[in-house]
DNA sequence: AAGTTTCGTTAGCTAAGCTAAATAAATGGA
DNA sequence: TCCATTTATTTAGCTTAGCTAACGAAACTT
């Protein structure tokens, strides 16, 4: 399954078709994210929680509406979920000025420390995995991870 | 924590943290997930059920309890999935012979079948983003598939 | 033979996704 | 102006997928 990499020096590496690209990147995010998710509990906060809080926290308060679209989810899927950080004093929602119908959501002081909390658990082994990689293999991951966000949110995608 | 890096080579694009790589790997994979999921239901088979599916394909008849330890989830969890599974025909149990507490899954002619087809479709639309890449994106993305299959299996990841 | 472990299932809970329909506000055309 | 339409969010209710706890049956161990 899993393939071993050539140096990339001598010889021409076997570069896999598009398609076993696509399977491997695939698969690999499904074992990925099942992997991490397991430490999600110890946070408190669950992975689409951590997922919408850190557009927040990162992109600043914005329309419900808006951040729906950007975690690629339906209103109300977004709507239950900031309810739920909203009990918890994680996010907060006021009634937008120009438009009452809109509703601004953005992460308190308690969700911006918990966020950073959560990411840090969350990521910390995946981190260490790879600080661990020899650095030319870093170097790729790192174009890669880049890659990797582009085609996610490539329009060509659907 | 972003540290800064000194570059050792203009020519080479800037080298990302352990961190850095990490977070986009991570949110890599949840957009890329979401976006592939949307077209799940075309297929008849749900994720879960596809991913399961596939061990079954390309790995053969094996026990339940593998199966789900192989999917990294708890047998109850595997044991509903193949109940639904086997409602739909798509794979078959029978007892052990040597173990009769045991359950030997395995996958049906239409159940083979049906993974391809949903493969086809699930993968279609991420490997002709990858083809219409340039070769030297392709050549690094998969030296980055491989690894990002690597890591996720990776022991030291808990 | 009795107790323990292992494999799988059932029951029941939670989280997160969806659509359809309700509510409320903004917009726009006659 | 007023009525219709569109837009933003919420509510209700469904589905899937994960979990733990508790159970029965079979297989080990002592």
């Amino acid at each position: 399954m899993v393939k071993k990499i050539p140096a990339r020096d001598k010889a021409l590496p076997p570069k896999l078709t598009a398609r076993e690209i696509a399977e491997q990147l695939h698969s690999g995010s499904i074992r990925l994210l099942r992997r991490l998710r397991k430490t999600d509990d110890v946070a408190g906060l669950t992975g689409p929680q951590a997922s919408a809080l850190s557009v927040l926290v990162f992109g600043g308060a914005m329309p419900l509406g808006k951040l729906a679209a950007a975690e690629q989810v339906q209103a109300p899927t977004m709507s239950r979920l900031i309810k739920e950080m909203e009990g918890l004093q994680l996010v907060t929602r006021r009634k937008d000025r120009d438009d009452a119908r809109s509703v601004q959501v953005d992460a308190t002081k308690k969700g911006r420390h918990l966020l950073m909390q959560a990411r840090d658990r969350r990521l910390g082994r995946l981190e260490a995995v790879i600080s661990k990689s020899p650095p030319e293999r870093q170097r790729i991951l790192s174009e890669a991870a880049a890659m990797l966000l582009e085609i996610a949110e490539s329009k060509e995608l659907g």
